[in-house]
DNA sequence: CTACAACTTCAAGTAAGCTTTAAGTCAAGA
DNA sequence: TCTTGACTTAAAGCTTACTTGAAGTTGTAG
């Protein structure tokens, strides 16, 4: 596969895909005359990478993590501490985005805000 | 209170909230002798700010957001579709940040991440 | 009166995450 | 052979979301 075809099925623009490799996010592919050939391989790996990026993964945590992808059977104590720290991040997010989109819904429901939020007890908890 | 002081209990920085300011995420406070002086209810607001923050908005989107909270009773048709399409985003982020927790999960229990990459049904959406 | 902390403005700097531009290479088709 | 389109690189540019720096003002405490 080209750059271009990865580009099209991965719906991730060709720049943004020589960005990621040259920050070290994705593995240098092999060349012919000069140009990038990709495997299959390359899709589930850009995969991961949108996937990361949607739950708040940096694109340095992202390397990291795809490291761990690429170095077979590894686990680095690098990547296991960023694997539990996410976890826990995660489940924060989880909670916060449950109660904004309960908060947007009242919103929605009595057309205003206001009284949404001075009923509200997310956004109570200041001293 | 002084900038300072709601710096202090809000946790965000003084200079974050004169900028918040100055993009008119934030209505202008009163001064006196030049010096904004602000009353309590400036921190459910930015307690606001944080929430959306944190679940994704843009500080654009978080004015638009604050806007709705200003103008008391309205709720603008933007702000309706800027929730609706947001209650949208938050349910497919809760399902990602659930997917993508039990990725980590299932990857520290086997301490490696490729097994559970080639097993997982998140990353085999492609053509 | 002076010193000091906390504020003020405005402009410039920073970091992340790409995109865009310019100039060049390569293989295939007319 | 020439053109075309998809690729290559390096460097510069852009947006978001602030932070930092410089220079000045204000009220209080010694």
């Amino acid at each position: 596969m080209t750059i271009g075809e990865v580009a099209r099925r991965s719906s991730i623009s060709a720049s943004a895909i020589r960005y990621y490799e040259s920050i070290g996010v994705l593995p240098k592919p092999n060349r012919v005359s000069g140009r990038r050939v990709y495997n299959e391989a390359i899709l589930p790996l850009l995969g991961l990478v949108q996937y990361s990026k949607g739950v708040g993964f940096s694109v340095k945590q992202i390397r990291t993590l795809i490291a761990g992808v690429e170095s077979h059977g590894r686990f680095s104590t690098a990547l296991q501490k960023l694997a539990r720290n996410k976890i826990i991040q995660l489940d924060e997010m989880i909670v916060q985005a449950a109660q904004m989109k309960a908060l947007l819904e009242d919103a929605l429901e009595c057309r205003c805000l206001t009284a949404t939020m001075c009923g509200s007890r997310i956004l109570q908890r200041h001293d």
